[in-house]
DNA sequence: TTGAAAGCGTTACCAA
DNA sequence: TTGGTAACGCTTTCAA
């Protein structure tokens, strides 16, 4: 379907101030000195004519739509979001748009996205997390830059990198267990999920460093989501299993494992304590607030961003990786 | 900077199968009958050079980009995303794509993002609120069709459309005082949003039409974030007013006021009830689980979006503007 | 059924 | 300093 409301074009302004296309596209650019009387004229047309340039055309002939594909997984989750946000920052002080699709933790959705996003010719490609295969991404970064978060990557036109998870979760652990806690409850997050992983493994050699005993009852898989929180913890307490502490996978997890407690009118953490993982902007105000582990979220956005700029020939910023930091709140308390 | 990596052209197909380049057009669109052995040359080579077409030189062609602008105010409010998932859902199905910059519920901004959509000639655009004045959005759709959420619109090319959050306020309201809440406070939200001045509205005319008396020290102002709600409530319990209910502009601002009550070890709802307004996803999860005003997001997306696709010459979908309503949790109890 | 060629709105090279 | 013009990669008339 044609816009009907075709708007003006270089050529017409040209022909209105009497000078050439060529002419004004300096003008416009800065690109070669243009003469005083035509640069007013010109100037005087273009506001006239309400002209504004179109980048479809100018990114057809440059070569470059200043655009950056990211692909997140949804766009409802805080979790990404806050990521993109660090993104969009720098980006956008570079003078680049974000074009952003979802792809669901669905491999196949999120590879058919990336390649709409090549067709879409974007300068640059993001990839927050997801289910493809590194090989893939690989793949991929032959026809345009990629940095991807959550799986380290080392190309020739690809980056990725990822927070250590398993120090961070290790980290929880060891908290909890200063405290005074021994059996701790672990609500992991899906499998196929390299930070779940990493979280479980943490939790688990945690425990073995310190000799304690792994009750495979104590850990249930959720979903990373707050309904599997919930549902995890109602099958602990069915299942009767004795437990001072939960680890929960992420935030959400502790959420809903939260509510599940409050309905039993369990306490926390005077009766059960609760840590988390991520951060999640509103674990500030949870009752009790929640103790978790902060995810560096918009950092690592600005760091995916300027590890992205150079691979455009764009000046980038500094890139520190971030490092993941316990936060203590009020629900985890000492027991004896 | 020129991407490197320059893909095959149409041309470059069109030389190797031997055939002009608007047969292998033809043949990628369908526009023709196509022999079929030319056809599986074309296939053949297509497949081999791993051709793609380039979507930036077929807009500018064709004069559509097949992708809306999405002016939201920010990347990571709950709020707005859950809207964009329903139109994502919907443009998607259509073969549209989405492309979101953030107003920061700043005029200046959200008008200088605007065009630089404008200027990306996307095909149509979606305004989420924001403070830019219905003058300005009327001026920008006589440039590109406009759907915009939060204000009522009618123009040639423009639609907006709000929900009754004046009405939706008075039924919040109504419940408290069924529940025999007689001293209800309230925290609005920024009072140059529309929704919030309608909110406020609600609250004051209910209590006037059950003759209730509005004490003034009983209305103190937040920022529709959490930590608006919990310095209001801090303040209005610094302030010794007597209240039993807390009408919350909206459910960020009701987690903050939540927080407050908590650290004062006041309970909810045995002490004190709250409602809020949005019910976000995650009040569904809070403790208690929150009483609210749904607002019903995603329908609110996939409205906009069947709303747009008939401006764009496209089919659209059933359009049925959703109503607010009232979802009883556990936070407010009644009192006698 | 097919090809030649014009054109979408720019930019940049080559001459002048 | 300026203009003419080719080119970016595609689609679509118009003829054949």
């Amino acid at each position: 379907m044609k816009n009907d409301s075709s708007s003006t074009t270089l050529q017409e302004v040209a022909d209105a101030a009497g000078v050439s296309p060529a002419t004004v596209s300096r003008f416009l650019n800065g690109t070669a000195k243009v003469a005083d009387d035509k640069r007013k004229t010109i100037e005087r047309v273009i506001e006239e004519l309400n002209y504004k340039p179109n980048r479809l055309a100018q990114s057809l002939k440059m070569g470059s739509t200043r655009t950056i594909g990211v692909l997140t997984q949804s766009l409802e989750s805080g979790y990404f979001n806050k990521t993109m946000t660090g993104i969009e920052d720098v980006m956008k002080a570079a003078g680049y748009v974000l074009l952003i699709m979802s792809g669901h933790w669905h491999a196949d959705e999120e590879a058919e996205r990336v390649e709409l996003l090549i067709g879409r010719r974007v300068d640059g490609v993001v990839i927050l997390t997801g289910n493809m295969t590194d090989a893939q991404i690989l793949q991929f970064s032959k026809r345009v830059p990629i940095v991807a978060f959550g799986r380290k990557l080392e190309g020739d036109r690809a980056i990725g990198f990822s927070l250590d998870n398993y120090a961070a979760a290790c980290s929880a652990m060891e908290l909890l267990i200063e405290q005074g806690h021994r059996r701790i409850a672990f609500i992991a997050g899906p499998s196929d999920q390299e930070d779940a992983r990493a979280r479980l493994a943490g939790y688990r050699d945690t425990l073995a460093r310190h000799k304690l005993e792994l009750d495979p009852n104590l850990v249930v898989e959720g979903d990373f989501q707050e309904s599997g929180g919930l549902l995890a913890v109602d099958q602990l307490l069915a299942s009767k299993q004795r437990f001072t502490a939960i680890f929960a996978g992420n935030d959400l997890t502790a959420y809903g494992a939260r509510l599940a407690l409050y309905r039993r009118s369990i306490r926390v953490p005077d009766d059960i304590s609760i840590i988390g993982f991520d951060d999640l902007h509103s674990s500030m105000y949870t009752t009790p607030p929640l103790t978790t582990i902060r995810q560096p979220l918009y950092e690592v956005g600005t760091c995916i961003a300027n590890l992205l700029l150079p691979m455009l020939g764009q000046p980038g910023g500094a890139v520190d990786i971030p490092a993941l930091s316990l936060v203590v709140r009020e629900s985890v308390r000492r027991i004896t």
